[in-house]
DNA sequence: TTGAAAGCGCTAACAT
DNA sequence: ATGTTAGCGCTTTCAA
């Protein structure tokens, strides 16, 4: 191998100036030239193996084409399918996704944040995103552009595309009241994350509206969304409300847990204590039993997204702060059905 | 906001040259500079919220600390701890991942890996490898660093992290015959991919070492290592074999289209066919029923495969050519059981 | 220990 | 329709 072929290579090759075959290369300036020239240019393009230095364009043109994204974790197997989303979207426009995965760590977090803003991405999609969070403070400080996507934040001047998660876990705990229960508990997730505390105020006042009291013993609030935290939030659960007939769990992966929890005390789901989650996970169907949850749009969460960033990114001029909700669906499965006692 | 402070920014604010703070920031160059000057840099680039320029870095240096990780399918949930073992090894050295997402599909491979190239990635990390590849024929021919991980391909000059998928499968087919099964099915994967080809060598061979005859119709191959490829594959099968006792399944995703199958023909699993998968995924412990399967120690694969491109882009001089294969294990769960008429 | 100067590969304003 | 020129922000010889 020798040294890659630079522009001027082509431009030597093809007899012209090197501005001549920059604008022949580009679709965008090719109109510019002579349509004989411009066939040499992209002939000598092709003969030397040409392949463009993004780098040098960037920093010429300090513009990048790629997006930062930032995920708390990609082995939630909801994060997946919002990538989707927003890859396919961006890449309409010719734009890159560069993947951040956090892992729920803010040093990590920090740290891809820096890398970056380092690279000069055009734009950031957030999906990390907690109700106070310094990440956007700064980047708002810095006059980034970034849409949120899945987790809103309390501030209001970032556009963000959202699940309605109030609506679903209204449709959650309905499901649950119409079922005949009386007794319901709640495994909340964390309440410095958006959905965490909107699913569990929307808990308690779906179940208000229908006059139900909620003890305080009934609402038990995990420290992360996983199924480890749910194993532990529903251990705790039971231990204050044994007579629960049924759990609302903020997300697939608690509701997971408690059905370990479960299992492991012999509390038989759903002839026992019903079970719904939320997000419907790929497999929530197959588990033992299926998984009642709701389900939740997200690769078009991720397309929103996508586009809400474009939009920015392309238009030039200031722009409105929108905020997009999509709206769930019930998933009733086989982990929940009427009280024991009902 | 103004305009982002540039290096020179940073200099003038020191009072000092532009080289001279380069050296300061640099902390590779930093002992070249007087201590209290270095300080002084350091000082006015963070009063001045100074974020280096990695692109006017990377074109000055080509060398842009980042790898281009291309992964089939995200959606797929063995890639995911994959993708952190790599982002953990490399992160070590300052190199970020940059993760390109095919979905199975050659042109976007194609797109992606250009876009890559054009980005200058110092090397490659792919699992989309086929066991002839014409992206892999390209990228040797363009002297592109490469390592290929999970998947191998025919070609013996690329360095290879993968599973010992020969045991992997004969430990699940031996388990079977164990069981006292005589009649077992294959549900092979795609054979143009490396891990397909080899399980479904290894699955024949282990049964040939067993005494056990292979008639063709005992091995269906799939299109894909998905669900719905297993459930085609499944039904071709059992239409040709009615009378399997098990299947040993070249995936975990094929292994549950062969559940579906076999719960929409009546036939229980374990008791009337046991069915083993491949890659222990996510959860696959709670599938109704819990599934056998051979665990793959994912993470440590893109771990390694991380060190191996590290070792090629840190380390000066020719390679030597590694490959690494990793053991897997025999997880044994609800999903088989002996013959019915054992 | 620091400064001067060149240049990575590209695009875009300006000139022809 | 094409060429000239300057410069994006940085690192790195070379010179002082």
């Amino acid at each position: 191998m020798s040294r890659t072929s630079t522009l001027s290579d082509v431009a030597r090759r093809a007899g012209v100036h090197q501005a001549t075959a920059s604008r022949a290369l580009n679709p965008a300036s090719r109109h510019l030239v002579n349509h004989a020239t411009a066939e040499r240019v992209l002939a000598a393009a092709r003969e030397l193996g040409y392949v463009p230095n993004a780098i040098a364009r960037g920093l010429r043109t300090s513009r990048t084409g790629t997006v930062g994204v930032i995920i708390p974790d990609l082995m939630n197997p909801l994060f997946p399918p919002i990538v989707r989303g927003i890859e396919d979207v961006l890449a309409q426009e010719g734009y890159t996704a560069l993947l951040a995965n956090t892992d729920n760590d803010e040093q990590r977090e920090r740290a891809l944040f820096e890398s970056l803003v380092t690279r000069r991405v055009d734009g950031f999609i957030v999906a990390t995103a907690r109700r106070t969070h310094p990440l956007l403070d700064e980047a708002a400080r810095r006059g980034l552009k970034v849409v949120l996507v899945y987790r809103g934040t309390d501030r209001t001047d970032f556009c963000a595309v959202t699940a309605d998660d109030w609506l679903g876990t209204a449709l959650a705990t309905e499901h649950l009241i119409e079922l005949g229960h009386r007794r319901i508990g709640h495994l909340a997730g964390p309440q410095d994350v958006y959905t965490g505390s909107i699913r569990a105020r929307s808990f308690h006042e779906t179940l208000r509206s229908h006059d139900q009291d909620v003890p305080a013993e009934h609402i038990v609030v995990c420290d992360a969304y996983s199924e480890a935290a749910g194993v532990s939030g529903t251990r705790r659960l039971l231990d204050r409300a044994p007579d629960l007939t049924a759990i609302v769990a903020a997300n697939d992966l608690l509701a997971l847990g408690a059905c370990d929890v479960l299992r492991e005390r012999g509390l038989r789901c759903p002839d026992r204590v019903s079970v719904t989650g939320f997000n419907d996970m790929p497999f929530a169907d197959k588990f033992d039993p299926p998984l009642t949850t709701v389900r939740v749009p997200h690769y078009d969460l991720g397309a929103e997204a996508g586009r809400l960033l474009l939009d920015q990114l392309t238009r030039p001029g200031p722009h409105l702060t929108k905020r997009l909700s999509l709206t769930p669906t019930l998933i009733k499965r086989g982990s929940t059905a009427p009280p024991p006692d009902g």
